[in-house]
DNA sequence: AAATTGTTTAACTACTTGGTCAAAATTAGA
DNA sequence: TCTAATTTTGACCAAGTAGTTAAACAATTT
């Protein structure tokens, strides 16, 4: 069985990785933990990734692919732009909850090495031009103010991601500490984000 | 003048460490680094600072501080909400654009040590209660929109934070690496992010 | 001006870290 | 089963790291 024990070696390096370099980034990762939550040989590491930094690649691409995803989806659905966007934010939200950590771990490394995310860009599915024609046609249609996309884009993104970023700071500042409390908020927010965008674009 | 001599050093060394803190992040710092960037010897470092960690310490306070400044300020003017607004979101954006690392800095350390971001908003000035009093009082008289004053501080500070921190995702995304196009993106924002939260919460 | 105090440096240390290597263990193929 | 290839490991290494120390230098005090 060498095919399934080397996909469940280096599928564990994998896992092992993905949550050190998140927690801890590039610089704050050590090879040495990423081993032990394997639970393997640190030459083993090594073995299959030959250094940190094509381990920490390897995983970058990974995380990377899974936080611009459903983006897309947004544009090969018919619905109208309330439920779109509504099914993103609420899908989107969902997924940073699950990896608080994710958002920062992008942003740090992004600045990091901003050659490696381009070269990565290309490689992903994500086609900007379409998701801002589709804005187009809605504001074309007169059913969406009129705006440059790009905002449009970043607003969604930036309403989404912050909060989970800063999630230490609103724990702290809004809720005393209460991390249920800032979770419960974060929840209403799958709506309220959705209804402060529509507020803002809709034409009654 | 040992008074001055001593200053100039201690300040020299505050200015170079957070110069690299800003860029590289507690772990990715290197005192060397530092040392060399303020042109001394790095054991003068642990003459000034002990540690790493104290030297970090009182850079990450410093900054910190620098990150939710103005926003007081909103509490107490007497212009209205548009200009109070407005006013915000401009002075704040080109404080970001000085320091284009200095979101992703907080975002990430904020992560790293909750604790000790607990102590230092304890020591800043900000008194979130009183802007969300700010804000319940236009939602009273009728000038915007009820919402949670939380979603509205959120919103306003992902709106202008969330597209620096991003900053190379852009770059690369929307403006094919060209780095004035997303500078003069930024600026322009400095009005359609007023814009858009106004369209959102303005009651006509 | 001598002594005391504070500042700065070069050299050093103890330790951590990414990475290597040769040998052991396991697996696959004949 | 015997052999060859692959996988896993413990021991090791060289480079880099934060932090120390003792001595040189500068400034202040007496």
């Amino acid at each position: 069985m060498n095919e399934i024990k080397k996909d469940n070696a280096e599928e564990k390096i994998l896992n092992a990785a993905q949550n050190v370099f998140i927690k801890k980034g590039m610089d704050g990762a050590r090879m040495q933990e990423i081993a032990d939550e394997a639970g393997i040989n640190k030459a083993l590491l090594h073995y299959y990734f030959r250094t940190k930094e094509k381990l920490f690649d390897a995983i970058f691409k990974k995380v990377f692919s899974k936080i611009l995803p459903n983006l897309m989806d947004m544009v090969y659905s018919d619905l109208p732009i309330e439920k779109k966007l509504g099914i993103f934010v609420e899908s989107y939200i969902d997924l940073l909850m699950k990896n608080p950590f994710l958002p920062t771990f992008i942003l740090k490394e992004m600045n990091r090495n901003p050659d490696f995310l381009a070269k990565i860009i290309k490689g992903t599915g994500i086609q900007p031009d379409k998701i801002f024609a589709m804005f187009k046609k809605e504001m074309e249609a007169g059913r969406i103010r009129k705006m440059d996309p790009r905002d449009l884009l970043v607003n969604i993104l930036g309403l989404s991601i912050f909060p989970i970023a800063a999630g230490p700071l609103m724990t702290i500042m809004f809720f005393e500490n209460d991390k249920e409390a800032y979770k419960t908020f974060i929840e209403r927010r799958k709506k309220t984000i959705t209804e402060f965008i529509l507020h803002s674009i809709l034409i009654k």
